[in-house]
DNA sequence: GTAGGGTTAG
């Protein structure tokens, strides 16, 4: 029995707490909620303060006939499209009376059971066979109003593949855009929602508003940052809107960009936002200061974090916090310690993330005793360290070569009282095998799974790698074979790894079949699983099988890389083809992918094996015009291309000019200064 | 204005 319940008579609706089927009625005005315990969905209507529907009080409607008659039918109805044009008069007797039977029944009701009917996905049919129905029948108008809503509801139950294609049977009408365009921002599809949104001002028409905020939330709330590109078509699409964004789309439009590692876009609208007279939220601006501190732009990020003291908001921990991370990742100490004093200045109870900012900065500077000082003030304070701590120590440990203080690491850990979890484990596995301690690696490996931690997929890939660096190819693979049974999927990570290992071993064929089986597993390969087999195909001189696949991921849409156009470089530079390496080198720009010193040191590599030193100097001449810092290896790189054509007397001059620039020779640098002189004494002699 | 951080492959 479907139908609406008696209207109440106070806004408590005690009748319907006793009724077989719990209904639950929002406090808004013509606003309908519903749940159902029924197997049939209920139409429910507030009535709170009259208007529209009051005069409909005394009237109850019983739409099961309605839905029977429309599931029955539904096959046929959406089958045969003709139907929709059928006027009534061909229709059955039955289904006329049925229609007759709801003539009085008011347009929001109608908008309400449509709404009900798609909330469940066993009426969903129902709700898409009732809007031509009611068309048919001349009972409800405006089917666009009608489809627009059903694509809402949609929206709203995840059904978003649904909604889309309905789209594709409706007329496409503003409402009905706007709806689609919800419906995509709220199943997190900002992609599709600004799509729709394209097509919709193309076609001259305004969207919402509100999709523009829904849209933004969509972005800032997904997991990864917003897409810059999708972000670049959203503001310059508003921007020739000419309309004011109010305050809230400004502060998500300053999160999205700072989000997106875009501080300058960020800055503008902030701009704009001060421009309108608009105090931007402060979560805004606290994003925006941690975007710009972790682009090394600390300068900026105090103007802001100023700022908002002048828009009278009293900063709090997040704010400390985002300034705090700008010091630490440019390695001021000082004005970390700094903000820490500040805090306890103004009276802001640091927390776990300000100490762990802090512990990272003094581990990063290799003052250890002060990370360690920090932890006990941190215990102090009732701030319980956690494994994130200790995992950014290890892994700080690690980028320093210094894989010994994992175990000191781990102790001071367990005497706090914190279990090293999965990630911990997983940096400490890489750090062991980063630096070549197989056996210490295997240990944690097994201390790890002794503590009940179940590996994960990069637990796995951390430890295949470290395999196939030292050389152990074949338990490499034993291990891809054990991480397999023991019901941890591969993923394109683990199939680069295995692929890499493969190549390395000039194992072309059980290479290739790897290739297919990672599709057939239905992953997919990426810009480094391409890129890996450019560079094992380039060192081993298969230069044919290297070119065809960057053509091959070129083909599959993907955008090569850098590290790509700088594989293929340094394979023929190896072997001193210059031609081709340059040739390499002009399509990487043609792509649009700007030099970097990798790669012209590669560049002069090649040059310089292929007895051209002229080129090769002309190729630092380049970095130096382009504002490019050269580092040692470019240096060292030209002192080879010297002594291979004999030019010995030239190469402490490149030495000195290197230690001039304020580059720190290291042991291969000192080395091939020190062969030059050994031929030049010998040639003297 | 109640949310932000860590690990693997070229």
């Amino acid at each position: 029995m479907l139908q609406l319940p008696p209207p109440p008579s106070t806004t408590t609706f005690p009748a319907t707490a006793f009724s077989p089927v719990r209904l639950l009625f929002s406090l808004h005005r013509n606003h309908f909620t519903l749940t159902r315990a029924s197997s049939l969905p209920i139409v429910s209507v507030s009535t709170a303060s009259g208007g529209s529907i009051s005069s409909l009080d005394s009237r109850r409607f019983d739409f099961s006939p309605l839905i029977e008659f429309l599931s029955s039918s539904v096959s046929s109805i959406t089958a045969d499209t003709d139907s929709d044009a059928l006027p009534p008069e061909k229709l059955s007797e039955e289904e006329l009376t049925l229609a007759e039977s709801y003539n009085s029944v008011p347009a929001v009701l109608w908008h309400s059971l449509i709404k009900s009917l798609a909330s469940e996905p066993a009426s969903l049919s129902t709700a898409a066979a009732l809007i031509p129905w009611l068309l048919r029948h001349r009972l409800c108008f405006s089917s666009d109003l009608l489809y627009s809503i059903l694509i809402h509801s949609l929206g709203r139950h995840r059904r978003l593949q649904l909604a889309l294609s309905l789209s594709s049977s409706t007329p496409l009408s503003p409402l009905t855009l706007n709806a689609l365009i919800s419906a995509s921002a709220m199943n997190s599809r900002p992609d599709i929602a600004l799509r729709i949104l394209v097509l919709m001002r193309r076609r001259g028409l305004l969207p919402d508003q509100q999709n523009y905020t829904l849209i933004l939330q969509s972005l800032i709330h997904s997991p990864d940052p917003p897409d810059p590109s999708l972000l670049f078509l959203l503001s310059s699409d508003l921007r020739s809107l000419c309309l004011e964004p109010d305050a809230r789309l400004l502060s998500d439009l300053i999160v999205a960009f700072s989000r997106a590692s875009d501080p300058d876009g960020a800055l503008a609208f902030l701009a704009q936002t001060q421009a309108q007279g608009i105090t931007p939220k402060s979560s805004a601006a606290v994003e925006l200061i941690s975007s710009l501190g972790n682009a090394g732009r600390v300068d900026e990020a105090e103007a802001v974090f100023a700022e908002l003291r002048h828009w009278g908001l009293q900063p709090r921990t997040r704010a400390y916090n985002a300034l705090l991370k700008g010091y630490v990742k440019t390695g001021a100490l000082k004005d970390a310690e700094q903000v820490l004093d500040e805090m306890e200045h103004c009276g802001v109870a640091p927390d776990e993330r300000t100490y762990s900012l802090l512990i990272d900065a003094y581990t990063n500077a290799g003052r250890w005793e002060s990370a360690r000082i920090l932890i006990k003030e941190m215990e102090a304070n009732n701030v319980r360290p956690n494994s994130f701590v200790f995992s950014r120590i290890l892994a700080s440990f690690r980028d320093k070569g210094e894989w010994q203080r994992s175990f000191a690491v781990l102790k001071e850990m367990r005497s706090t009282g914190i279990h090293p979890d999965r990630h911990f484990f997983n940096v400490m596995i890489d750090s062991f095998g980063k630096h070549n301690c197989l056996h210490h690696a295997m240990d944690a490996f097994d201390q790890m799974r002794a503590d009940g931690i179940t590996p994960d997929v990069v637990t796995w890939n951390t430890l295949i790698d470290a395999h196939s660096k030292s050389g152990r190819h074949d338990q490499a693979m034993k291990l891809f074979e054990e991480m397999q049974i023991s019901g941890c999927a591969p993923c394109t990570t683990t199939y680069n790894i295995v692929i890499n290992s493969l190549g390395e071993q000039e194992k072309w064929e059980e290479m290739k079949e790897l290739f297919g089986r990672l599709r057939e597993q239905g992953l997919l390969p990426n810009v480094v699983t391409y890129t890996t087999l450019v560079d094992v195909y380039g060192k081993s001189g298969r230069f044919k099988d290297a070119i065809e696949c960057l053509e091959m991921m070129k083909s599959g849409g993907m955008k090569p890389s850098p590290t790509m156009y700088h594989a293929l470089v340094n394979a023929y530079a190896q072997k001193g083809l210059s031609d081709q390496a340059v040739h390499a080198f002009r399509v990487m720009r043609a792509d649009g992918i700007k030099p970097s010193v990798l790669v012209l040191n590669s560049l002069i590599n090649a040059f310089g094996e292929d007895r051209r030193d002229t080129d090769a100097f002309s190729v630092l001449q380049f970095m130096k015009q382009h504002d490019m810092q050269p580092d040692v290896v470019t240096y060292t790189t030209l002192m080879k291309a010297l002594i291979r054509v004999e030019k010995f007397e030239k190469v402490p001059g490149v030495y000195e000019e290197m230690i001039l620039y304020g580059i720190t020779p290291d042991r291969k640098a000192r080395a091939m200064l020190r062969s030059a002189l050994k031929y030049m004494k010998h040639a003297l002699s």
